[in-house]
DNA sequence: GCAATATATTCCTTGACAGGAATATATTGT
DNA sequence: ACAATATATTCCTGTCAAGGAATATATTGC
């Protein structure tokens, strides 16, 4: 999995678009509007989440419509996915080491 | 959804600890000794993910045993299977507003 | 209580990054 | 070519966070 993805959604201001853009896709200006954030500082988070491969853009005349794009979810759902034999196996895994560090301390063999 | 999980685990060090918490718990030394870092930077990416729910500690005489918390995964997985239904209306949604910016341009009414 | 082990914390320095302000770069219509 | 609109980029500044080194805080066995 790669950090970056993460790093990206990290900000809230970026995390905020992400959001915005489930509901569709944007163009700057209305997401500077609709976040309260000024005109440059979205274009810089844009920046980074389209360098992430998070969003993608259409231009649109002189409009630039950002959009999300569905690799980097994807790529976090099997991620997450991927944890959930690590809950089956958590508590027993943990008891076993508690259990084990028990036993060496009373009776080291 | 929170940005500090994701902050968290956009860290490459810190997503690193994560992966290795994923095959069981973990002390503090046998962590950095695994990643090669030092222990001081372990127990403050430890103490990053603790404070943001991601593991969770269990004292073992004078160990700290360190292991993943199910929940903040389950957060990221739910936020992330709402966005399933985003990518069957994005082409559309997209194609949409195409269409009708192309239609605004050709013929305004 | 003392040495040894395991971990946490503090202090320092440096680099990255976010926001503000100003400016540059399209693009469109006239 | 020019004005207007939409977006991107640059420069500056302050803040935060990560790593290194040293030190503090348990905990255990003697």
């Amino acid at each position: 999995m790669r950090a970056d993805t993460f790093r990206a959604l990290g900000e809230p201001s970026r995390l905020q678009i992400v959001e915005l853009l489930r509901s569709g896709p944007s163009s700057v200006g209305a997401i500077a509007d609709t976040l309260a954030i000024r005109q440059p500082q979205a274009s810089k988070h844009l920046k980074v989440l389209a360098e992430t491969g998070v969003v993608d853009v259409e231009a649109v005349s002189r409009q630039r419509i950002y959009h999300l794009r569905a690799e980097p979810f994807e790529e976090i759902s099997d991620w997450v996915d991927s944890f959930e034999r690590v809950w089956e196996a958590r508590l027993d895994s943990l008891d076993t080491f508690l259990k084990a560090a028990d036993a060496e301390r009373e009776g080291p063999t």
